[in-house]
DNA sequence: TCGCCTTTTGGCAGCGCTGCCAATCCGGTT
DNA sequence: AACCGGATTGGCAGCGCTGCCAAAAGGCGA
């Protein structure tokens, strides 16, 4: 720190080897602890490490190692602006940080072109895993994935054929779980309410899961309200509002996700609707809200910090390439 | 794709040059786009790229390029749990995935110490700008951003003094305009309502600012309930229950946020509590739900994603070293 | 004290790329 | 036909580090 360095110009590891008067070799070891080294060789570099302050340059350690891939794993989500894929984050990183693997995230917007683009753009830093969201994906993309020599774990979904590893759970299991409950429960005018599916294909797929098993009970969905662009409890109550204004003989609504679901309770706090008894209303994740709730929304909890801890487990050890994490179905007191 | 290949390794821009017939330093042009190069040598370096499938290595490319930065940038949030961190960084990805540039994030659950830690890791990588959160950090934080060599923006809070560029607003400030906001209401037997202080630094300077402009109004908080562990509907809830219990005359609570002030709502639902004729409350981010509530939220919007793009604008323009973007006051209809 | 084996050490090539420079090419001039 | 300036090109050093290897140092019994 004290020492005169040529502005720009950061200390290197044969820096430290020379302030330390050792070889560069020495240095690397006792850096990664990796080797043997002696008592003293350790504490001289320990103390020129200190000194001059040295930041180790992981590009060039990176590239310079076998394999030549990154200690940094890349991640590509659909969006942030879903509480989901934070968890999902916060699960990862929680698992790498421990094992001191930074995430390099990319953000695709539900769009598949742009998650093409990402894939690229990750693997360019030749990380040591891709971490994907979804199974549906370009051809392109998958191509990417194959070739780019890098593990590769699918998050969330498991209704389909994985890359490589895949850790999930079954949204059509979900939304067949989820009718299931509403037919036993009685109610039989069933409506749906969600943000779109054409973006959102896990919602779609729980959607189907959904009609499958209602359709197995000889029932159907009464009402489909599909409100563009994102999910939000602005939209779950506009949402709500038209399908109350439209349909006057809805027993329950099932909602893309909570946070529809809690525009929706609202919606119906607001026009003195009683839950359950006029409309039932049902969401899914399991969200920290819905259970603070005057009413504790009847949901399905996920396990996205689970999801997001077993992909980073898949990266270390030897997981088996494909892991159903389940869901729980939360009775509540909304449906 | 199709080629040959060695297997583990991976095409390089060496291959490149071979199967198009022309030197390393033309396909590293042409890449790049960068120097001239004739139509004919890029058609045939698009071909063989194509066709070899080749990814480029950034991690040799920064190396090699001057500088020795990568076109990365480090982020350091304190949590993924509270919807702002997400939030901020939808901005920034959504600013920097434009310009083609990856984020490396960590994250240090309020504990400076790891803070630290992921400085260092993350410099390790040579980004080219390291993005913080708040104005607080250990002095070997401090020390490590100043030596990186890289640019250093310290997001959210503009309480303080910053070590490069600061991008946020004034956190006391939103305590004072809330305090003003009930003092004006008519609102005199005040409480407050928060997560643990003594992590969230931030939470404190509201609360900091909120008692000085109740004290300027001749007001006191009338009490405190400090929950431990993160901010959540559930803890809001929970803790209002508390007050209501405890202190029976109480006509207004200021929560730390808006998932805690959600969680009181809904005790105040629960309890037939009248909002806000018998207690207002009043919270703070201006989060989505706020405004879809039966009664919408009285609180502060907070310019989340424009500090995460101000923040990105900072690494590439010349900007002002120092943005205080503001927030807005939204009345509401619950204080 | 010597030789043998183990531990510790330093030198150096090379990871894949970029920047620099000199060589080459091309078209139009003289 | 020789010449000139700009556009285009390839060779090669070197970014900071690691892995390999051979050399040096140390320990120990004879």
């Amino acid at each position: 720190m004290d020492e005169f360095q040529p502005p720009g110009r950061l200390v290197t590891l044969t820096d430290v080897a020379r302030a330390a008067g050792v070889g560069e070799s020495t240095v690397s070891r006792v850096l990664r602890n990796h080797g043997s080294y002696s008592k003293r060789a350790g504490e001289r570099v320990a103390e020129a490490v200190a000194r001059l302050g040295y930041v180790p340059n992981r590009l060039a350690g990176s590239l310079a190692g076998q394999g030549a891939s990154a200690r940094l794993v890349g991640v590509v989500i659909p969006s942030l602006a879903n509480v989901v894929f934070p968890d999902l984050l916060r699960g990862l990183t929680a698992a790498l940080d421990a094992a001191g693997i930074p995430c390099v995230i990319g953000v695709s917007d539900y769009d598949p072109d742009r998650e093409e683009a990402l894939v690229a753009a990750l693997l360019s830093w030749r990380p040591a895993a891709l971490l994907l969201t979804g199974l549906e994906h370009n051809p392109g993309t998958v191509a990417l994935a194959k070739t780019g020599g890098v593990r590769v774990v699918e998050m969330i979904d498991t209704d389909g054929e994985g890359i490589d590893a895949v850790v999930g759970f079954s949204n059509r299991a979900v939304g067949a779980a989820s009718a299931r409950h509403l037919v036993a429960r009685g109610y039989r005018r069933i409506a749906y309410l969600g943000h779109d599916l054409a973006v959102d294909l896990r919602a779609g797929k729980r959607l189907a899961g959904f009609e499958a098993a209602l359709g197995e009970a000889g029932l159907a969905v009464q009402a489909k309200e599909i409100r563009p662009g994102p999910s939000s409890p602005a939209s779950g109550r506009a949402g709500l509002e038209v399908l109350l204004a439209r349909y006057s003989d809805l027993d329950a609504v099932y909602f893309s996700n909570d946070d529809m679901a809690l525009g929706g309770y609202f919606a119906c706090l607001a026009a003195g609707v009683a839950v359950p008894g006029r409309l039932a209303l049902f969401g899914f994740n399991g969200l920290d809200f819905a259970a603070a709730m005057p009413q504790p929304l009847s949901t399905v909890r996920t396990p996205r910090l689970e999801i997001g801890r077993q992909a980073a487990a898949c990266l270390t050890g030897e997981s088996p390439k494909r892991i159903d994490l389940g869901f729980e179905l939360i009775e509540g007191a909304t449906a």
